[in-house]
DNA sequence: CATGCTTGGATAGTTTCACTGTCCAATGGA
DNA sequence: TCCATTGGACAGTGAAACTATCCAAGCATG
């Protein structure tokens, strides 16, 4: 399929395709003539998760260009390519100031952390941008007054262990290696709008059934 | 206490107060001269939720004016304001196209809505941004292939009603209908970072645990 | 009272991001 | 043969969120 079919069938513009092809978001086309390139099917479905990704997962284009290649660097092993390609993800800039804050919100996060026995013996695992971003939001709660310590984090924690068995449940249904990590991408970064939306429609919900 | 110490005790430069000013996400001043103006506790608490909207919720500055509008909208009553503030939040573009995957995904979530029970009677209400938002994530699902109906997305929308419950308590225990409203805002926009961040710590937790 | 730093307001400039538009030479189908 | 199409290079655009510069009117200090 020629550039201008893999436009047609993604509804991505031959302008955008272009870009996301020097950016390294997609591989190149196998070259046909000095003036021609041939994508095939596996471009297509490339391109649609770039575009998911982008679009609906809100991640910027340079986050999933290290994505795309932490999720096929085949130096890694599988565990490592699940992880890698999810710890290159979002991440909030590094105010990490000594703030009073900051430092009440590292401490809520540890002792939830060992309270829930996660990351047990290997310490916090600071290069985890989850982790960082995680103590960034208590931080910005506990400036507000809100309390947010274990006591109410830990809830939120036991929904979300609960959330990653299903999560993994569902990689762990796709039949080949690369599947599973495309699948681990395309389904932590997807369902992130799914879950927060449902958040917010239960909200409305509960708060009609309160007042 | 004047722009310079207002800037100060929140650590957000008197430029950026200066343009929060401007674009209405911070009521002026009292004016005491000509080139003076006096900002109080409400102002600095404002300043520091504001912040907190833009930077960790990710909110853009135009939909946190809303926000603020719409929570300080006398004419509403509390229910309304409630949820004013929350359905002026975030919210997609609008490609909306009559593709295929978005029609497969309004069937999926009004099959979801019924079984739940949510907005019974009352229809899907298009009007929170929400539903739209995930209509949208789960239409891009279906068309990455990815299994998205209500048999999956059921155990996140229970999650979520969970999630509510607690949120809901959260905001009940703040004395002044007032400070409901604010702990409304942000707890819906603070709380998404922390659950996500959970989410994909836990997810790291899991992968351990099975390979 | 002179003087010089500070303040608040107005306006223009900067940076980043994600595209988008224009040009061009080399095809390749009619 | 002829001319629309293709892929690549590169410059331009528009939105968003700040940031920098100016300026005249205070206020504080000697």
């Amino acid at each position: 399929m020629r550039l201008a079919e893999l436009s047609e069938r993604s509804g991505v513009s031959t302008a955008t395709i272009k870009y996301y092809l020097r950016e390294g978001l997609l591989q190149p086309g196998r070259r046909v003539s000095a003036t021609q390139a041939e994508y095939g099917e596996d471009h297509l479905r490339r391109l649609r998760l770039v575009r998911a990704l982008i679009q609906i997962g809100g991640v910027p284009v340079a986050a999933a260009r290290e994505v795309i290649a932490a999720a096929e660097d085949e130096s890694l092993d599988h565990h490592l390519r699940l992880g890698a390609a999810t710890r290159a993800l979002p991440c909030a800039e590094r105010p990490a100031e000594d703030d009073p804050a900051v430092e009440t919100a590292r401490r809520s996060v540890a002792a939830l952390l060992e309270r829930l026995g996660w990351s047990s013996g290997r310490g916090p695992d600071l290069r985890n941008p989850a982790h960082r971003r995680l103590i960034d939001s208590v931080a910005a709660l506990v400036r507000l007054g809100y309390p947010c310590d274990t006591e109410q984090l830990l809830p939120y924690a036991q929904l979300a262990a609960q959330l990653a068995v299903t999560d993994l449940d569902m990689v762990e249904e796709q039949p080949t290696p690369t599947g599973q990590i495309e699948a681990a991408v395309a389904l932590t970064v997807l369902y992130e709008p799914v879950l927060l939306s449902l958040r917010r429609m239960a909200h409305a919900e509960e708060s009609a059934r309160r007042f």
